[in-house]
DNA sequence: AGGTTGACCTGGACGC
DNA sequence: TGCGTCCAGGTCAACC
């Protein structure tokens, strides 16, 4: 499910409550496709490491770990140096929480660090569609593409030049920009006025930034509104988001355009349903 | 090479 | 109540 501004509002949930804690054990469920790193390594990496920090790139959370250095510990050469991240996608389905280790463990779940005072960060994801993995390189995890939140306008419009396909499908692929998903897709090009099958490159100087602007507004907003809960969407503390009110027309087929009330389209673009308002969007 | 489609999974909603 | 069908916030491999 989680677009940036969910998974934003989980890594910075998670962040809250875990900032400095030391993993001490790590169990995962076995799952082959769950894991985009062997098992093992996740373990190897995670176990005895702190967790510096938890954010988002992209659409995944990331775990920066450090260890602490210890004078007899052979490997402390090596680990003044270590760098380890902890990545967690959500897929459609996946859930980030931090619960105290006596809450029983709920169907599906995939993965448990546990912590130094008791608690755990567990993985649920009953989809399967998220995916966890570790990174030990020194750059880090950088993401896929550009991040929405703070790009430019100039660079924004220069990454759709020349691009055949829709505006829509554009939006969604993540070695682009990364981080926006079908709502936000959806939501933002209904705010810019602009029409989700039109061809990336055709867009016009004027129509790139009402859409530089409009989707960094929409994100903003859902970020400052704990993201969007459609069906089962929650925060690392189980809450849910309010940004869902907010929708123009993601999930509003059948209904009609809240600002001049024509009837809502819905389609497919890029494989993904696809809402807008015929008479607003041109 | 860029663009499009289907496969991957489970569960909830809806119709009969 | 129960069964079948459809749909879902995301990727990615395999095709055209």
């Amino acid at each position: 499910m989680p677009e940036l501004p969910e998974v934003e509002t989980v890594a910075n949930g998670v962040n809250e409550r875990v900032r400095g804690q030391r993993i001490v054990r790590v169990w995962t469920s076995g799952k082959p496709q769950t894991f985009k790193s062997p098992e093992s390594e996740i373990a190897e990496v995670l176990t005895g490491a702190t967790i510096e920090g938890v954010r988002r790139v992209g659409k995944s959370i990331v775990m920066d770990l450090g260890r602490g250095k210890k004078k007899q510990d052979l490997r402390s050469a090596q680990d003044d140096n270590f760098h380890g991240q902890f990545l967690v996608h959500l897929g459609m389905t996946g859930r980030l929480l931090v619960t105290p280790a006596e809450v029983p463990m709920a169907a599906h779940t995939h993965a448990v660090l546990s912590l130094a005072d008791g608690r755990e960060v567990r993985f649920v994801d009953p989809r399967r569609f998220g995916r966890l993995s570790v990174v030990t390189d020194e750059g880090g995890y950088a993401g896929p593409g550009v991040e929405p939140t703070t790009v430019g306008v100039e660079e924004f419009s220069g990454l759709f030049k020349g691009r055949k396909i829709a505006i829509k499908a554009a939006l969604l692929n993540q070695s682009i920009l990364h981080g926006v998903g079908n709502i936000y897709a959806d939501e933002s090009l209904f705010r810019a006025g602009i029409r989700p099958t039109k061809p990336a490159g055709k867009l016009t100087k004027a129509e790139l930034a009402k859409l530089h602007k409009a989707l960094q507004q929409v994100l903003a907003k859902a970020i400052k509104l704990g993201g969007s809960s459609v069906s089962d969407y929650v925060d690392a503390a189980g809450v849910k988001g309010f940004f869902q009110l907010e929708h123009k027309v993601y999930g509003r087929a059948g209904e009609v355009c809240k600002d001049c009330a024509t009837a809502l389209k819905k389609i497919v673009v890029g494989g993904r349903t696809t809402v807008y308002c015929p008479r607003c969007q041109k």
